[in-house]
This record gives structure tokens, sequence and C-alpha cells, in this order.
DNA sequence: GGGGGAGTCAAACGATCGTTTTGTTTTGTG
DNA sequence: CACAAAACAAAACGATCGTTTGACTCCCCC
């Protein structure tokens, strides 16, 4: 099978054994759905990662479904949080340019790879989105709708000439650039001899560039 | 478990009896795969749908993870032809412009879903890309790198201010736009009063326009 | 027309999956 | 300290996984 095997991960997971097992499980949970998707994760290799018993996934979250909408949650909430938190200070204000929301739409996602260590969790989402599922769909939808619709309105008052057909496939687009950026497939690497702060900004600065001119294209 | 059942699929895979056993399990696999990932599509499943029986797929492809890479290499071989030979068209010379590029990059890929059933491999593509699994990536690397660097070639012909670091970049961002688009997540459907045809031709001008204006960004 | 590989088939293999059960330990509270 | 609830642990459950086996059919070629 497709199966790469469990050692040659090459890290082991850093289990705070101070956390709550709840914690642990949410904790190890995101790492290994990241590398392996939600269905090549077994929970076998999760609790073991975890540092805690089988049955415990059961005991505190159910069953493995409710496990990967909590793994979600922690994150969006946060993701949501903090993009709304941004987008405030800028919406609605004159002085505000397509740059300052995208900043606001683009750096919350960024900053969560670095602290909370939820860096994995882009990863998590571009498999989401592949996954095509409709139950997830709505999942997203109704976690994540109101904050798209937000962006969406702002980035109309920015953009006043554009179509609505063409604003929303332009905004697809753009979630498109930052998911497939961030899941950290593409070509680029970060170079040893580059701070990883220094990294995240050079990538926000290239994809709010790049995103401003699309969406504002002719 | 994230099982989705099987009848609610919704429609019946076109399981052509007059091709061969081989070829029936590919359509099936790929349709299967980009549905349900990899690991979530069962030989049984796949043969099932083919209308092969089970050891049909041992026979014939040794193993799962062999049809795997076969399913890729169908429709690579074919996506890597198309462009190619759409690139060589427009390669080199005067009056070439940075549209006509992406239109062999980025029409081909369309064009997919349209003929020869292989609409849902641009799924089966971003599950991949999600998947970021090495072995893959090598695959990947291997059987489409050369033109991928065909097209920065070329891309860096018509962009000569463009640092190399920020055009890898940009090509990057715009293979993420246009997998996302066409992997079929986005917000953006077809509508049931414009045609396929018509509504991959609009697609194609949304993500040409998108991307033309992203990659010459200032 | 008979030998032989290619293809198909039902059945079974061991492994692993998510989940459940049952019993024990820990924790909090009166 | 005693009692109840919460948490943990070990073992087993049935289901399903990819793969293998061995027999049976078909068809081509000597």
């Amino acid at each position: 099978m497709l199966k790469r095997s469990f050692d040659s991960i090459g890290w082991a997971l850093p289990v705070n054994s101070s956390a709550s097992t709840k914690e642990r499980i949410l904790t190890a949970a995101e790492a290994l759905f990241a590398q392996r998707g939600f269905e090549g994760a077994s929970l076998r290799q999760l609790t073991a990662a975890a540092g805690v018993n089988l049955a415990a996934v059961n005991y505190h979250f159910g069953s493995k479904d409710n496990l990967v909408e909590e793994v979600f949650k922690r994150r969006l909430d946060q993701l949501n949080a903090r993009r709304m938190a941004a987008l405030k200070q800028v919406a609605g204000q004159p002085g505000t340019t397509l740059e300052d929301v995208l900043s606001a739409f683009i750096r919350p996602a960024l900053d969560l790879s670095h602290d909370g260590g939820g860096g994995l969790f882009m990863r998590v989402l571009a498999r989401a989105f592949a996954d095509h599922d409709d139950s997830l769909r709505k999942f997203l939808s109704e976690n994540y709708g109101h904050v798209m619709r937000q962006f969406t309105a702002e980035f109309a008052r920015l953009l006043p000439n554009l179509s609505k057909e063409e604003l929303y496939w332009r905004i697809d687009l753009v979630t498109g650039a930052l998911t497939h950026a961030m899941s950290g497939f593409g070509i680029i690497q970060r170079k040893s001899d580059v701070s990883e702060t220094t990294h995240r900004e050079q990538t926000a600065a290239h994809l709010i560039r790049f995103a401003a001119a699309g969406l504002s294209a002719p």
C-alpha cells in the first residue's frame, strides 16, 4: 500500500506530557492528518503518537469523525478571529488599500504556521479542499462563510468596477493560490540562511503583491 | 467513519463494456480516486464499479500502488503532450504575449475535463498535492519537470525584469490557483443555462486574465 | 485437435481498521 | 473516610482492507 513507514517520519511529535489528554490528541491528530490524510492516519498511530490509550479518542470525542471536526474547529476559530480582527481595523476606512485587506486575509493564515504549532493545519485544509466532501463543504461554509462574506464586501468596495461574478472568481483564485502556497507543496522552500520570520514575511509579500495585481486586473 | 455511502454518488459510472479490462479499471480508478482519495477508494468498490473481478487489479497492475501510478501517468502524458504542443506554437516568437503562454498552460488542463473523461483527474492531482508524499513528489517532478522548465523559460523571456525567485514564486501561485479552480472546490459552479463548452471558455478567460495580471505585477 | 499461456473467477488469507466492552484507577466532593 | 463520577487501560468485536491462491474457461498456434 501507499504506506510510508511510521518510523520514516524522522521527527518525533512533541508530546507535551503536561497537556491534557484531549489537547494531546488534538495536537497529534493535526500533525498526523496533515501527513497521512484523514483516512490514512489510524487511531492507533494517532494515540501512540499522543501517548494516550487507543480508547481515549472515542471516549473524549465520540468518534474519529468528531475528532476531525474538532481539529478543524480549533484552528478555524483561531484563524477566523484573527482575520476578523485584522479586517476590522481597515474595513470601510477611506485610506484603505487592496493590499491592506489582502494582508488581513493572508497574514493570519501565515501566522498560524508560526505560533500555536498550527502550521500543519493549512495542509489539512488543502486536503479538505481536495476531499471535496459535501458535509465538510457544508461545515466549512457554516464556520467560514461569514468571514468570507465580510472580506468579499470589502473587496467589492475597493473594486467597484468588478462584476459580482468576476469578484467571486478572483477571490476564489486568491484562495487557491494561498492554500497552495501554504500547504507547502510548491517548489519554494525556506532556505536555511533565512529565519522563519523573514521567510514568512517574504511569503506574505509575494502573495499580497500577486493577489493585488490579479484582483485588480483590467 | 468519514464514509459517504457508495450509493449516494448518484450517478453510475459509464462502464464501457467494450473496453478492455485494463482500461475499465483505469477509468473507474480515476473517478473513484478523485471522489474518495487513494486510500479511501477500495479495490472492491473500484472493481465493482468497473465491472471486473476483484483480483483483476493485482493481476493487471501488480498492486494498488502501481495502479495509482498508472492513473497518473495516463493523464499526465496526455496533459504534457498537449501543453508542449500548444507552447511550441508560441514559444520564442516575437509577437507572443503572456496570455498566449498562459493559454498554452491552462487550456489543455481545462480541456482534459471535457474530452477523454479526464475531468476528475485534476481533483486527483489536487489530492496528490495535498498528500505531499515525497515519492509522489519525485514522480511528478520526473514526469512533469521538463514541461514546467520550458514554460518557466518562456515566462522568463516575457517577463525579463523579474528575478528568478520572483518568477518561481508567481508561477507556483498560478499553479495553485489553477489547481484549486479546476479541482472544483470553489464556489463557482456551472449554471445550468450555460453549456459546458461555454463554461470552460469562461473559466479559461478568468484564469488567464487573473494570472497574467498577477505574473506581471509591479 | 490438443497443448499452453492469458485471462477471469470465487474464496480465503492475515493484517488492520474504528469501535465497544469491561474492569480498574484516579479524582473530586460531602 | 466514603462514595460517585470521570478518566484510563486492556482486550476483544465485527468489518473491511490489499493481496494471494488454485481452479476453470477461453483462445491462439503449433
